[in-house]
DNA sequence: ACAGGTCTTTCACGACCTGTTCACGGCCGA
DNA sequence: TCGGCCGTGAACAGGTCGTGAAAGACCTGT
């Protein structure tokens, strides 16, 4: 049931790896302190599979209840994830903004070569 | 059987050793002075091979019986751990805080260089 | 039973962390 | 150029945690 279960909850993407049942998230081994927004954030996004969240459903999912027109919150969890992943796995991108759709979890190397072999 | 539980019964962390049918800490070789509680709380942090232990969980296991409300005893019992872990194994840090998670221990050393190699 | 010491719990205060909101500015399409 | 959308820094209130000390509970030898 342990092994099981953590299996299921073990997300690994590029360099990273999410212990979704330990509010645990690892960068090259090194373990980041996140706070409860930011890791339900990371969460989230890292479940999609690489596909566009819409703000909408990114809300329901970590905050709870409906996103209001005009609550920013998202944006500035965004920017807070995106800072401390930078600074964890430097030249790697993982948050990519697609305006007016949402956003894309995906690690990306910031140097333009060699991303086909890294990045699935 | 006695060499089977003692086996499983001895944990080994960084520079630690935990002997926990002895009730008896190593620390460099040397032996630590721990009360019930701060041997049980050590205990039950080693044993969660790297994660992050919720205050409940880590009351449950410890103190038995549920965490109410307002109870401090963990934290200070944190502490205490702390002071006595730091004072054995100076320049180390064990026992990491998760804001809002709980607390997670790992060997990590206080100079920011050569850690990879080390914290597993 | 008594005295002294240790262990545990509780309290109080302060520092730090979090989540939310505001404000300002850049970017881009209509 | 205007307005919508997003990035980003900062301020604010409340919550969480670290820490020293006081107050009980417990243990041990005499």
């Amino acid at each position: 049931m342990d092994a099981a279960q953590r299996h299921d909850d073990v997300i690994r993407i590029g360099a990273l790896e999410i212990r979704a049942a330990d509010g645990l998230v690892l960068a090259g081994g090194r373990a980041l302190t996140l706070s409860v927004r930011e890791f339900g954030l990371l969460v989230a996004l890292a479940r999609s599979g690489g596909g566009i969240v819409r703000r909408e459903d990114l809300y329901e999912r970590v905050w709870g209840g409906e996103l209001r027109s005009g609550d920013r919150s998202i944006d500035v969890y965004i920017h807070k994830l995106r800072v401390k992943l930078e600074e964890a796995l430097t030249d790697w991108r993982f948050i990519h903004t697609h305006v007016g759709f949402g956003y894309r979890f995906a690690p990306e190397s910031s140097h333009p070569f060699h991303n086909a072999a890294t990045n699935r």
